[in-house]
DNA sequence: GCATATATGTCAATATGACTGACATAAAAT
DNA sequence: ATTTTATGTCAGTCATATTGACATATATGC
C-alpha cells in the first residue's frame, strides 16, 4: 500500500499522504480496538452475569485454565490488579467450586491454582464464544491478514516480557 | 512479503496445517486482544486519574471530539451504556468545562454536544498516547500487516452498522 | 539461628462504572 | 389531543478497583 519509500515511478509529484500515519488512520485504529474489544467481551459478560460473576472472574478462570498450577503472584502479574481484589474474586471461585488450591511443593508458601471439572466447563463455555468469533474473523480475513493482525497486536503490547508469550510455543507450526 | 496468493513457486507440497484455526492459535488471539487492550488503555487511564476522571470520561470525550454535535442518544448507542451512567459522566464533564451542550435546531429536544477548548486539550493529550502507540506498531509491522489487522478487527466487530464506520471516509485514499 | 524478604491473606475505607426500575419534562409526531 | 421520543433524575444495588495497614507462614541470607 501507499508506496512510500518507492520513489514513485516517474508519475506526477507524489501527493500521496506524505505522513502516511495520519491522524484519521490512527483514530480508526483506536476505534477498531474499542469496538472490537467491546464486542469481544459482550458475550462472555452476558454468560457471566447469569452466574453472578464479572469479567474479573473470567480472566482468572481463563489464565488458570491456560496455565494450570499458576500461582497467585503469577495472576497478579498478568492481570495487573491488586491482591485484594484478586483475593476476593479467587475466594469466590474457590468457594463455589470452580478453582482449587494446593500447596506448592518446592515453595510451600505458594498456592498453586487449578480449575475443577466445573471450572473447566465454565471456561470452555466462556471462551468458546470468543474462539468462535475469532475463528470466523480469521477465516474471513485469510492467513496473510492473520499474520498482519498478530504483528500489529504484538507491536501494541508494550513490554517484551508479555510479547514473549506469543513466541508460538505451540503455534500453527507452519514452515 | 509473504507471497501467498502466488501459488507457492514449485516448492514441496503445501502441508500447511489442515485445520489452521486450531485452539492454540485462537487462544493466542484472545490473549493478544487482552494484553493489547490492557496496554492500550493503561496510559490514558493514568492521565485520567490525575484529573479524577475515569475511562468512561475518556470515551465520552473521544467520541464527542470525533463527532462534534453528537447527541446524547448517539453516545448511548455507541458506548452501549445506560443513560443514567452517561448522564453522570457527561454532567461532570459539562460542570468542569470540558463539554458544552446546545439545543438541537431541527429537534429542540436534542442536546448537541461539543468539546470546549479545554476539552479538546484533554482529548488531544489522551489520544496522543494511544496514537503514538498505534503509530509505532503500524510502522514496525508494515503496510501489509496493517491491512491484515484492519481486516481481522473488522471481522471481530459483530454488527454491520458499526463496521460501516470504517469505510475509510478519509482513509489512506489509496488507488 | 536470627533477621529479613517473599507469598499470601485479610480488614477497612473509598471511588468508579455499571445495572434496573420508576418517574418527570419538553418537544415532536401522529 | 394523544402518543412517542429525547433527555434527565432519584434511588438502590453490584462488581471492579484502589490505597493503606496488618498478619502469617515460609524461604533465604548471613
Amino acid at each position: 500500500m501507499t508506496d512510500i519509500k518507492s520513489p514513485l515511478p516517474g508519475g506526477p509529484k507524489p501527493a500521496v499522504n506524505p505522513l502516511f500515519l495520519r491522524d484519521e488512520e490512527l483514530r480508526q485504529a483506536i476505534e477498531l480496538l474499542f469496538f472490537g474489544y467491546r464486542d469481544f467481551t459482550a458475550e462472555p459478560d452476558a454468560i457471566l452475569a447469569r452466574y453472578r460473576f464479572g469479567r474479573a472472574h473470567h480472566r482468572v478462570i481463563y489464565f488458570i485454565g491456560r496455565h494450570p498450577g499458576m500461582t497467585v503472584s503469577g495472576l497478579l502479574h498478568i492481570l495487573r490488579i491488586t491482591k485484594q481484589i484478586l483475593s476476593r474474586v479467587l475466594g469466590q471461585l474457590i468457594e463455589r467450586g470452580y478453582v482449587v488450591q494446593r500447596q506448592g511443593t518446592s515453595d510451600r508458601r505458594q498456592r498453586l491454582l487449578d480449575l475443577t471439572e466445573k471450572g473447566r466447563g465454565l471456561e470452555e463455555q466462556l471462551s468458546a464464544e470468543q474462539r468462535a468469533r475469532i475463528a470466523r474473523a480469521y477465516r474471513e480475513a485469510g492467513g496473510e491478514a492473520v499474520e498482519g493482525f498478530r504483528k500489529v497486536m504484538l507491536g501494541i503490547i508494550g513490554n517484551e516480557e508479555d510479547r514473549a508469550r506469543f513466541d508460538r510455543p505451540a503455534g500453527p507450526a507452519r514452515r
